[in-house]
DNA sequence: AAACAGGCCTAAA
DNA sequence: TTTAGGCCTGTT
């Protein structure tokens, strides 16, 4: 990976997996959007940033200091993505899933973010889910002026703490109000630690975020993965639970992805969705 | 029009 | 420990 700023955006070339398209598009994120030229744009971390591909390299609109600081972190670019590409390929099934998804990469996202967006995508669809939180998002966060528009940054815990779940009509997300309001109490009156809550094993993680009212298996392990960066976390939706099914029988154990089990479930959840369009 | 969507909760076996 | 029904809302 090279790293240069030049006119005041920052062009990187990546010697590892990276693909826009794959990254924001496989389910793990919703906030990003691409244009009409490809490039995406969205906010993580308070910050807004444009990424447009530039030939073999890449194009970050921020500064080199910010891309440092800030986005090498969340796009986990100091982890080789290709060795564990390669290294979760432990049959056909999963070789082909994984050279479809080659290009993916796990976002190291906001901890409170992630848990707020899981809590809402229960029983919806990606484009509702992307509506309810842009909305969110719009009502409840913060503007920022970048690149001549405008943005918003996801509401932090104890903003939300604060507000009823009639406030949060303007969401239409209907019986997952009160889930989301009693997340944010915990999170801010510091009953949930979620930073402390990263550094302990997944088990424990697991288990604390299940303790959430709105909060069960599957939420909770897309909690662990992408907001705690715990990659060994397996969420089980209902494309994986029949991806599983047809691939390998009824019982199945992600102990054989160890210790990237999450990743390998973004390359089956990604190659089991492919047939969708649109969604 | 009724069923379903990237679940969860509660009640009941 | 597993299963059924209900839940907000939007789409098909």
């Amino acid at each position: 990976m090279t790293v240069r700023e030049k006119d005041g955006v920052t062009l990187v070339t990546m010697d590892d997996d990276f693909d826009l398209v794959k990254i924001f598009e496989c389910g793990q994120c919703f906030r990003w959007n691409a244009d009409e030229t490809g490039a995406y744009t969205g906010v993580a971390m308070g910050r807004p940033l444009k990424i447009a591909r530039d030939g073999d390299a890449f194009c970050f609109f921020c500064s080199r200091n910010e891309f440092e600081t800030l986005w090498r972190g969340y796009f986990d670019l100091d982890r080789s993505y290709g060795e564990i590409r390669r290294g979760v390929a432990i049959d056909d099934y999963m070789k082909e899933a994984s050279d479809f998804g080659a290009g993916i990469r796990i976002l190291r996202q906001d901890r409170w973010e992630a848990l707020c967006s899981f809590i809402i995508s229960q029983c919806n669809n990606i484009p509702r889910i992307k509506k309810i939180v842009e909305i969110f998002c719009r009502c409840f966060g913060d503007e920022v002026s970048y690149l001549g528009g405008t943005y918003y940054t996801f509401p932090d815990a104890d903003r939300v703490a604060r507000l009823t779940a009639e406030e949060l009509a303007p969401l239409r997300c209907g019986y997952r109000a009160p889930y989301i309001i009693g997340a944010a109490k915990a999170v801010s009156s510091g009953e949930l630690d979620l930073e402390a809550l990263s550094r302990e094993e997944p088990g424990v993680a697991l288990k604390t975020l299940k303790s959430l009212n709105g909060v069960g298996d599957k939420v909770a392990n897309c909690v662990v993965l992408f907001g705690l960066m715990m990659l060994d976390a397996f969420p089980i939706d209902v494309w994986m639970k029949r991806a599983l099914k047809e691939h390998y029988g009824d019982r199945f154990d992600p102990s054989v992805f160890s210790p990237y089990a999450g990743i390998a479930q973004q390359y089956m959840f990604y190659f089991a969705r492919s047939g969708e369009n649109g969604k």
